[in-house]
DNA sequence: CGGAATCCTCTTCGATACTG
DNA sequence: CAGTATCGAAGAGGATTCCG
């Protein structure tokens, strides 16, 4: 194994790159970030990647102390982060934030995700509107499930169905993405079409959709 | 040219790891951070990039509207940050701050300079601590001359002598090192020997030592 | 079938040499 | 001083194969 290249700068800033800095491992971080994540689905929301390099990067990441296995007593076996991975979070939402001008609104044909959702939402979200706030929202987008708390002025997100929700939103990924993501398609429109289903409270919806930039998700 | 490697990805995480991602990118960004930077500079800062690179990767900046050179009439030429490239600041604290622990104490033969201070600064302030206090500190460390500037909670760096300040610490750059990166040699120790010359309050330099975590700089 | 190791090709990096 | 040119070395990407 060859000695691994790093910047030699006594700088913290070189020596987290030196640790994550490499192709592919801050989204290997983001996607992990949204729960534990098997070899395969990890691959499937990389496309690109190389069976090689994943590995390669999940070993790294492992020796180095940023993320482990799951327990085997739990289902299947899997990655996650350790809490020095998961301390990384607020870099990447900072980032996240950094980056939303470059999105543009024609989508062309890259990949997207609802987990993606998670980073998305916390780079947009207005932690002074959310004063005094505390309720949780469910989404359910095509087969993935999540919901958003905001408690504290903070939002937590997390993945699966929580037990209690003042609204539950579901939708197919592909109109959520008009509606949410390049706003090609009016909120209203999505509504009386039956594209966006609504359950619980209007109010907390539209609670939640002012937690956002521009619209809310 | 071939097209840009991306990650193809609706994501503005992986938006920004397209621009800034690549090897290099983000310690020029932070180098010009602290202030414009000549080709030369940027080359001293960054031992190991190859001249080749230097030059693809200020391009590429420049291309993409992070970086600009800045208007001939002053001085000598320099590629300096335009808006977009100086909102990138956020982001590079957030990593600066998650890789602290990554600082070992024995330095090794690691470079370190002097203007690393502004974001490892950043990283380290304690804005909770800053309530009411509005002063400037400076510092000559070898011959690199900067400030911090605590106002409205806020810290402010830059570069040179300011017009005023509440303290000025002059020091050379290895023993800033030991006492105020390292921690090999005390503070007193320091001050007691003439290593760490104090011209103005002794009390504004003890305010500034208590906005950082551990010691201060 | 999920989780990799192997091989091979292509791109990028790094160091040095060279030019305006 | 500010880059460009060049070239060997390292890393990335894709396919295939192996292992449990």
């Amino acid at each position: 194994m060859p000695p691994k290249r790093n910047y030699g700068q006594f700088c913290s800033l070189a020596r987290a790159l030196d640790l994550v800095g490499e192709r592919w491992t801050l989204l290997i971080v983001r996607d992990l970030l949204a729960g534990p994540r098997r070899y395969k689905d990890l691959m499937d929301g990389l496309p690109g990647i190389g069976a090689n390099l994943l590995a390669a990067r999940l070993k790294h990441l492992e020796e180095t102390g940023l993320v482990k296995r799951s327990n085997p007593q739990f289902a299947n076996k899997a990655y996650m982060l350790t809490d020095t991975g998961r301390k990384l979070e607020p870099a990447l939402v900072a980032l996240a934030d950094w980056g939303q001008f470059l999105l543009e609104h024609p989508q062309g044909k890259d990949l997207w995700l609802a987990q993606w959702n998670h980073l998305a939402l916390k780079a947009r979200f207005k932690a002074e509107k959310a004063a005094g706030l505390d309720e949780i929202y469910a989404f359910q987008i095509g087969d993935y499930a999540y919901y958003l708390w905001v408690t504290n002025g903070k939002l937590v997100t997390g993945e699966g169905r929580p037990p209690k929700f003042q609204c539950l939103i579901t939708m197919e990924p592909e109109p959520f993405i008009k509606v949410f993501v390049d706003g090609s398609l009016e909120l209203e429109e999505a509504m009386n079409s039956g594209l966006l289903e609504l359950e619980g409270s209007q109010e907390a919806f539209q609670r939640c959709l002012g937690l956002f930039t521009g619209e809310g998700g």
